[in-house]
DNA sequence: TCAATTAGTTAGATAAGGCTAACTTTTATA
DNA sequence: TATAAAAGTTAGCCTTATCTAACTAATTGA
């Protein structure tokens, strides 16, 4: 059994070499600020974690997961994004409060608990902030997206999903009147400032990369991100 | 903010102290045995729970809780039980499954996320075993009832709960077919074994100590457990 | 290519929670 | 009331997870 200072490992190193794209290891500063502890602290666990067969790693090299590890971190990303669902759904939560408190929830470990839960709700395939939930067997299909900040002026976006998960920025994103599954124009583009001014239903709005790089969007009319064949 | 492990302490002083009647205080020994730890252990412990003001206690003298202590413990409980009820009556799970799964998710600590369950399960007086939820503020109204041992030859009983929660008893008590809310019969008492005969829906069972030490009844016609004024 | 910078490791410390073994206080009982 | 048994405490040790300070290895770039 994982303690919970082992879990919160994995699931960084999950976000770190697996939902971060082109990137397949991290190093020991990078994992250490992800998780707000010193990189000494990192040096003394990962190799306990490879005690365990949960790490790759040799003394200076960089980190990466092994299978058993990776199925353990997503694991704790199902029972992170079920719990964000159940509190929204069920218990009338706001988006920007579910985090945290998944955060103390996803470590409760019991297996058939997780399954009866993701049954109560109905098999979602999202969480609150638009991330696909991985399956009972910890598999995910990350669906094609890109930021906002990638997107061109003319471009007709829909929102999937907000990288930020912290309530500043939900707020922020909520005082916009954004919703996930919203279209949106982008109308203007400065380079200079990458300032980008976009219209939501009817309403223009100026927004910097702090919020055009937390948003993920895809292409409103083929819905794709990459390869996107249409004319524009 | 509490630790799990002060929580747990805080929990079992409520159980030995308040639950118990007759007790408002508990030695040492005891208090380790119900924890599962040894003695010194608990020594050390009730010196920083008395440094923290949330029990009373001199050297060599007994624990009791303060007002402070008791009702952190009171909403530990308050917790569990409400977790217990979701478990069983929003996600299938079995009386004797829940008890083990509370264990840890009455750790979470947002008092909001535990008032919106509350309203969620629709403010539920008690838990699948049949103990009282304490209310929001940690208070709770224990009712009148005795064991199933203290019942009378020819009294005609209701059980109103369990008072072991092991899914070992829970499964044995399943087996006999007996329900919260159930109405029995006492056909014999041997005193000699205190061995006791009960009438369940039409069938008897014969049922020892260990099974009638751990069921508590009130009386069918008043519903009264002490202070009964029918003549029996 | 070599010095400076960045990345990573090690040693030694701390705090929480637990243990055993030895000791002390309290209580029960002959 | 003396003494044995029961109850409780203390000292010293362990493990996990963290830190700081000092050190070493790897990378970068002039
Ligand atoms: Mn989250
Ligand atoms: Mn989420
Ligand atoms: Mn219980
Ligand atoms: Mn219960």
């Amino acid at each position: 059994m994982l303690s919970f200072t082992e879990e919160n490992y994995l699931k960084a190193l999950v976000q770190l070499t697996i939902f971060e794209d082109g990137k397949d290891e991290v190093g020991v500063n990078k994992l250490a600020s992800c998780l707000t502890v010193k990189p000494a602290t990192v040096s003394d666990m990962v190799r306990k974690l490879k005690a365990k067969s949960l790490v790759n790693y040799e003394k200076y090299g960089k980190i990466s997961l092994t299978a058993v590890g990776k199925k353990s971190g997503m694991m704790v990303i199902r029972r992170h994004r079920l719990w964000e669902t159940f509190l929204q759904e069920k218990l009338d939560f706001s988006w920007d409060e579910v985090h945290e408190l998944a955060e103390e929830l996803e470590h409760i470990h019991s297996q058939k608990l997780i399954n009866r839960l993701d049954q109560f709700l109905d098999f979602p395939a999202f969480d609150p902030h638009g991330d696909a939930i991985p399956n009972v067997d910890g598999e995910i299909v990350i669906p094609f997206r890109k930021t906002l900040s990638e997107a061109k002026k003319g471009d007709v976006v829909k929102i999937v999903a907000v990288k930020d998960n912290s309530s500043e920025f939900l707020q922020y994103v909520d005082k916009i009147g954004l919703v996930i599954q919203d279209e949106m124009t982008i109308k203007e583009k400065e380079e200079f400032d990458s300032l980008i001014t976009i219209k939501i239903k009817g309403k223009q709005h100026v927004v910097s990369p702090r919020f055009t790089d937390n948003i993920f969007v895809v292409c409103a009319k083929c819905l794709k991100a990459k390869d996107c064949t249409c004319k524009h």
